[in-house]
DNA sequence: ATCATAGTTGAGCAATTGTGCAACTGTAAA
DNA sequence: TTTACAGTTGCACAATTGCTCAACTATGAT
């Protein structure tokens, strides 16, 4: 990141890259745009997601869906709760979670149709 | 994981558990999901991506762009190029990468939309 | 051939992250 | 109240990740 690190022919500073600077998205979105990304990122969430996709599921059951400990998702859980993208209803000394977030499905269905081409 | 970890109310032998555990997601498209959110998932990677959305740029442009070094552009160049989201045309000592996915762009957009609620 | 420059790469380091463990909370049944 | 169970949480640790540094390749100019 140092200045001798920029290389000497100015191309960065071509109207080019002048427009594409001014474009350049806010350090706060380009966070909050990589943050919602990461949530998707781990294998262990993409699975949580998937079944609250089709289904409002305990935590027992998911631990079982995914042969994982019931410690493991409800530390996934967290994730998923504190990004607002879960919400839980409790029924006794159950809880049952469900997706509360409408664009994270579409997200999650716009990445399956990258991956299936 | 152990079984001891399962509770003993037998909800997950439900039908309703059943039948999302036969929809469930193979294991290698859940890997490869999870894949190509992590690649959104680093801001830097990011912000390149938006850049190139926008321009062909070379190596030093996108480092003047994002106040980085040219090693840690290029190695997140070469994380990019791996998972065959941008392609490069050499131009004699310069290299000028851009967008090689449609599906990428539309990904990240729907991300931006997300944010943006 | 020699030198300078644009970019690549591998090693190493610091920071982050996912999971197991064990202790904990809260609810229900005895 | 006591006991049992569903789930949560803090800590610790291993694995992963992003960056720096320094050495390297490749191209172009002298």
């Amino acid at each position: 990141m140092a200045e001798k690190d920029i290389c000497e022919v100015k191309c960065m500073e071509s109207e080019k890259v002048k427009e594409v600077k001014r474009q350049m998205l806010r350090e706060e979105e380009v966070n909050r745009l990589s943050g919602t990304f990461s949530i998707l990122s781990d294998s262990t969430r993409v699975k949580i997601i998937f079944a609250l996709s089709k289904e409002e599921l305990c935590v027992c059951d998911i631990a079982y869906l995914l042969n994982l400990s019931i410690s493991a998702v409800s530390h996934q859980l967290r994730v998923l709760r504190n990004a607002r993208l879960v919400k839980y209803r409790k029924q006794g000394k159950m809880v049952f979670y469900s997706l509360d977030d409408e664009h994270i499905s579409t997200l999650f269905n716009e990445g399956l149709k990258h991956i299936r081409e």
